[in-house]
This record gives structure tokens, C-alpha cells and sequence, in this order.
DNA sequence: CCCACCTACGTCAACGTTGACGTAGACAGC
DNA sequence: GCTGTCTACGTCAACGTTGACGTAGGTGGG
């Protein structure tokens, strides 16, 4: 295989100096228009590239970005990873994709990596329990960004979807619509200090001048399974309840699945709301209705912020909420 | 934020020179135990790392490679990256990550910027009519792995999954489970040479000895709708049909659907078998019978054959075939 | 005791690019 | 015609690392 074009090569060619061709290359001003249309030709002619390794090597840029997730195959993920690319690609920037598996050691690994590959950032959906290695590499110098996340670090900056407003909008059209008896289907992974859907059911509980019954929250693992479970806990402790809030769209088809083995119809005895919006909430019937969180969005915000910190490191680090919408479908 | 420490530093920390602490880095000999002792402590102590683009820019090995999809929310997507990022991190390398949207523009774009990057190959699924720039591109140096997709390009390599065999394997259970009028819900996009599934569908008609009838195949765009609107033709011409093979899962989801709304259960009046293995399908009930592909195998193989490409350009460009499974489900 | 050889380093240049700076020639103003 | 300024370049060093090669000091054999 041949070896790769270069400055030189480009600058013999057309007869002017590496540093010339640098010029015309990075549109810097400084020589003629015949010069120029020479350099380009022979630019053209050669197949030349810049090697930004050499160029990062003194300018201190690489124009990358590394994107860190848990799992690949969660469902959210695709969305997220896709505003991300998108919102990278169209500020000159390319990036990096690694999973941690949900592993502490695995995700100070792939930091460790990004930093020696001299990322310009990090977009980080942190493992659980990661909150130390995360803060160390932010040390480092690695502007950080945590999606869904709360950090307080002067090198990481939060961005997160409006969970719990998501949350207290869903239960507030259940509410809204005349149901009262209004169970829970929420997940056991949370910790208690994140469970922002219980905060937001009680919020939406809250506004309307009603109280809670914490009999009305059952809690299981986030998933399928988990959702028929909980919700056949639900109907034996309270067999009159009108309406579910699930945990996510995972734990309301399972609901449903579970109301409809049990010969309640959905939604005229037992209305369902899910979260996420997963692209799988179109194609299960009911349609499910849903909390949208726009992962989209909220990658490309990440974008945005991760590269202002890199460029300037006084970037102000308010925390950026990105807005959520209730997708009204049939389940309720 | 404090510059980062180079070899410079740790080697005047430890009291060697530059060389000498590239080696333990490198893990060469030629130092003695204590040496390597006070290099670590320094290297510890400061937190250095190697910087990858001065490294590169003399071993001229990046360890990075891309993976360029068409969409990064195509339901096989995840599996496929997962497959990838996980095999080239076993093997020391990081992962780009860029979508095409299926444009080819934008993936001669995509593959000149991963070509500036310096990675040593790439993994392509390849966007619609780019096969004239994925050549240009691998004639420019780069090695090049194209998954599901036919080439003949001494630098361009070949893996896909055993499609027809998958097609020919669903289509004979059907026939073993004593269908004999089964329909083809196929996809309208794919162009005639690639029709795969169809000759898997003819291949199991052959070895059983039986005849294909052109009529029980509908070409409708690979969606949902697109599976229902098919179904409903194929019903009308041959209302007397027991079984239909779609060309893939979201297909076979529309066409249960449609059969449901015309009073046809699933699978006693007719059995439908899909393909790929989304994870939708052990959600929608019923769940649906069909053919997985080991998309993660398939990504670490194409991880395996671009490594093997770009370590010995000798290598032989046999095309890799990754076997496939008929999962049985409960729609057939 | 000399030489060969080995170990454990060090020195220097090079990878491809850009920042800092130098300069030849044209041209304007007085 | 001298000075000053501007344009269009070129020269050189440096980014952080490793390959090629040099060498001082020790060790072992004859």
C-alpha cells in the first residue's frame, strides 16, 4: 500500500512551501490566487488528507468526543446516541462510542482510554456507583458531561430530561380525565433519592389537593416482567383502582399484558401511562400513551455543553433541563 | 487546567531519560528493576498517560477503527455495535461511531473524516448506490469490511449473515408443519440481485419438490404498514393461504395485525414466521416465530477480518458467512 | 590481562503539522 | 530616492513519542 500523501508531497508538487500549503489548507490567508489554485490542484491530484494526529499534536485539538453508555441494546439508546452523532457532526467533531456494561472498572477504563486518545470531552450516561472515577478523570481535565445525572463538580456539567415535571404531567391527565385511584408501577433499581416519577406522582397528587396512598406503589425491576408483577400486586391490595403510572413503557406493557390476563380492559377499566416513548410503545396494541423525553434533544444539548466547557473552561455550569411532552395515545 | 504530563515529565521526575520511560511504557527491556520502580511511582504520581497522537504519529497505528451504519435507529443497529465495540475493545482498540442516513454523500464524507482520523478500517453498512466511493476509499488505503452487502475490491472485505439459508430454513418448517400455500411478504427496496430471502423462499419449495407460485409474493416497503398492505393483497388473490414468510420482523408484525383485523388468528389460521430477531418481537403478542442473525457476531468478525486486512494486506478476502438460527416462538 | 559480549541506559532524528518570526519585493508618500 | 508598509511567501522549531544507534561499565573466557 502506498504511503499516505502529505504536506511535502502537496508542497513539491505545487512548487511552494509546506507552510503555503498549511495556508491554503486551513483557508488562513497569505498567498495568491495562483497559488492557491495550484496547491488545490495539486491537492486534488495527490488525494491528500491532513493527519490530525499530527495536526492535534500542536494545535491541542482532536475535534473528537467520546459518548459512554451503560448498555448498547437499552432502548433509549439509539435516540441518544443519534443526537449526539448528528449534533457532533454538524460542529466538526466525530465520535467515540463505548459501553461500560453498568461497570465501575470498566467505565474508568474507557475514560482512561477516551483522555489518552485526547477526546475533547465526554458524554457520560454514568455507571451506577461511578461517581468517584467520574469526578477523578473530570480532575483530569476532561470536561464531562452527565446525562440524567446529579454532580456537583466544577468539570462536569449535568444535562437531564425534566423527569419528574414528565412525571406529574402523566399522573396530572389521569387525574385531570377523573381518576382517583391511581397506583404506582416503580422500579426497585432507583434509589431513593432519584425517584423523581414518585416525586412528580406526588406532585401532580399534590396539586390537586389529594393525598397519596403509599399502598397504591408497588415496586419491581424495570422491566416486562416487573410490570406485571407489580401490577398484580396492585389489584389484589386495591382491586378498585381506575388508572396506572408506570416506571417506564417496559413496566407498562407488562401492565397491561398482566390487566389484560386478568380480563380488565385498557383503557376503559384500567387506564396506563408509560415512559420513555420507546419506539416500541407504537407497535403494541394499545398504542401506549406516554411520556416523551426527546433523547435527541438532550444529546445534542450535551454536545453544546461539553464543547463550550472545553473552550472555555469558566463556561458557567448551570444544569440544562431539557423540556418532556406527554404523547397522548390510547392506553389512557 | 494544568497541561498534561508527558514522558518528559515522569522521565525528569524519575531521573532517566525520555527513552527509558518509553520503554516500561512499551514494556521492552533494557532497564533494570529499580528503574522500572521509580518510572512508575513517577508515572503514578504525576497520572501520566500516553499521549495516542504522538505515539501514532511515528508507529503509524492509531488503534481505532470505525463503524459506519445507515441509521443508528435501525432496530439491528444496537446488536451490531455492541458486537463491534465489544470485539475491537478486546482487541485494544477504540470505536467510532457515524450514521449515513443512507446518503452517499454522506458517507464519502464520513469516510474521508474517519481517513483524517487515521483509523485502520473500517466497518461499512454500506449506504444505498455507494459502492463506486466505498471503492475509491479503499483504494486510497483504507481496509474496508461491508456487512450484508456484495463486493469484489482487493481491499474491501465481506460479512454477512447466511440470509438465504435463514429464508430457506423458515420457509421449510413451514412446509415440514404441512403448509403447502405459504405467501411471501417482501420488501419492495431490495433490488433484484439481492433478494435473498425470496431465494431461500424458492430454495425451500425446490428441495421439498414443490413449485413457487409468483402470486403469493407481495413487494411492499419493509414496515409495519407495509407488512399489513401486502397481507392484504396476498389475502385477496389467495384467500386459501396458510402461512406467510416476511422479509422481516416489523413486516410480520403488520401482517399479524392485519390478519388479526380480518378475523384470522395467529398461528392456527395462518402462521407467520419474520426475521431478524428485533428484540420487539418477545413483546408483541404472539410472540413471533423467526430468524435470528447473531448481528454481534457478525460485528465481531467484521472487527476480526478489518484487523487481519490491515495487519497483513496479503490476507485472503474470502468472504466470512455467520450462521443463523430459527428461533420458534409461538407465531408458527 | 585483554577482548568480546551483554546490560542498561542515553542521544538524536523523525513522524506531519502549525506557531512564531523573518524577508524579498512591490508600492506609496514625501 | 529614501522610508515605511504591505503582500506573499519561506524558515525554523516545537508538539510527544519511538526507531536507530551509540556507549559506559560490568562480566566471563581464554
Amino acid at each position: 500500500m502506498l504511503r499516505k500523501p502529505t504536506l511535502h508531497d502537496v508542497a513539491s508538487l505545487a512548487r511552494v512551501s509546506t507552510r503555503t500549503v498549511s495556508r491554503v489548507v486551513n483557508n488562513e490567508s497569505g498567498y495568491s490566487a495562483d497559488t492557491r489554485a495550484r496547491v488545490e490542484a495539486a491537492i486534488e491530484q495527490l488525494g491528500y488528507r491532513p493527519n490530525l494526529a499530527a495536526r492535534s499534536l500542536i494545535t491541542n485539538r482532536t475535534r473528537t468526543i467520546g459518548l459512554v453508555v451503560t448498555h448498547l441494546t437499552d432502548p433509549f439508546f439509539p435516540e441518544l446516541a443519534d443526537g449526539v452523532m448528528r449534533a457532533a457532526r454538524d460542529r466538526g467533531y466525530t465520535m467515540f462510542l463505548s459501553s461500560t456494561e453498568d461497570h465501575e472498572p470498566t467505565q474508568r477504563d474507557v475514560l482512561d482510554s477516551l483522555a489518552s486518545h485526547g477526546v475533547e470531552a465526554a458524554i457520560v450516561f454514568p455507571a451506577n456507583g461511578s461517581d468517584e472515577s467520574l469526578a477523578e478523570a473530570a480532575n483530569d481535565g476532561m470536561p464531562i458531561v452527565v446525562i440524567d445525572h446529579e454532580m456537583d463538580h466544577p468539570n462536569i456539567g449535568v444535562v437531564s430530561s425534566d423527569i419528574r415535571r414528565g412525571a406529574a404531567m402523566a399522573v396530572t391527565h389521569l387525574i385531570e380525565t377523573g381518576h382517583r385511584r391511581i397506583g404506582m408501577v416503580a422500579s426497585s433499581r432507583s434509589p431513593r433519592s432519584r425517584r423523581w416519577r414518585e416525586k412528580g406522582y406526588e406532585d401532580a397528587f399534590g396539586a390537586a389537593g389529594h393525598r397519596v396512598d403509599q399502598t397504591m406503589v408497588a415496586r419491581q425491576p424495570p422491566t416486562i416482567a416487573g410490570g406485571r408483577a407489580a401490577t398484580a400486586t396492585l389489584l389484589e391490595s386495591n382491586p378498585d383502582l381506575t388508572a396506572l403510572f408506570a416506571y417506564n413503557d417496559l413496566m407498562a406493557i407488562g401492565a397491561i399484558a398482566e390487566l389484560k390476563s386478568l380480563g380488565r380492559s385498557v383503557p376503559d377499566d384500567v387506564a396506563v401511562i408509560g415512559f420513555d416513548d420507546i419506539p416500541l410503545t407504537e407497535y403494541v396494541g394499545p398504542p401506549i400513551t406516554t411520556v416523551r423525553l426527546g433523547r435527541d434533544r438532550v444529546g445534542a444539548a450535551a454536545v453544546d455543553l461539553a464543547i463550550a466547557m472545553r473552550e472555555d473552561s469558566e463556561h458557567r455550569l448551570e444544569p440544562i433541563v431539557i423540556g418532556v411532552e406527554l404523547v397522548h395515545r390510547s392506553s389512557a
